[in-house]
DNA sequence: TCTCATACCTCGTTTGGCGAGGTATAGTCG
DNA sequence: CGACTATACCTCGCCAAACGAGGTATGAGA
């Protein structure tokens, strides 16, 4: 494995959305909604990102998905795989890295 | 004004740089092995990622830059302008902004 | 009827991170 | 002397990812 990862860079999308899902099953259209109300609103997701972000994870084997019709409309339930759940523990210990990182660099006052 | 800014995603190298060269002059090669001390090895920043991003800081008036001779070597010592205060001001913010955001999915239990 | 919210989707562009490569000098070790 | 490492700069080309703009369709309410 060792896959890409965030070197430098977030994958900001993918981490929140794993950590969305794990809790519970959720589709497109209420992750863009939730993801706006819980980071309150420091975090917006558009639909060209989410759902070719989706698509993607499940491809990857990380998402499982099942449709549903509710009032007539289309919804697309997704939630995590055994290996989506490995992904994010990874994820987020490179998130915590990396900000801590962030953080060191902001903090300092001198450097030598 | 109101420029772009990192939405969702990072621009963490941009910051950095920034942030690094916001307490005195460096040269490249120096804020790469600084960079890498100072954040103890959670964030480091290639040659590719290095130059290319402190010539685009450079051309939009974020950094000034001057060059001197060290022991038969030639040194670029980059240092922030007016503008690059400024411009590290608001991605400071944005960063702090989006990390919370990330922060408060990453902890959340519940979301409903 | 029109508009808004819900709910999905894709296409094309741009940005930017990154590896790999290239040049050159100074110092060290054998 | 030759090889190698550290210093110090640079560019090219690839790829992935974020994003805006656009598209389809339904249900509810004014």
């Amino acid at each position: 494995m060792s896959e890409r990862d965030p070197t430098l860079m977030s994958g900001v999308p993918e981490l929140v959305l794993l950590r969305l899902l794990a809790h519970r099953e959720m589709y497109g259209y209420e992750i863009a909604r939730t993801l706006k109300v819980v980071s309150q609103d420091a975090l917006t997701i558009g639909e060209g990102v989410l759902y070719p972000a989706l698509h993607a994870l499940e491809a990857r084997g990380l998402l499982r998905s099942r449709t549903q019709q509710v009032d007539g409309r289309t919804r697309v339930y997704y939630q995590l795989t055994p290996r989506g759940h490995r992904r994010l523990a990874r994820l987020t210990m490179n998130w915590r890295r990396m900000s801590e990182g962030v953080e060191r660099i902001l903090g300092a006052t001198t450097y030598e």
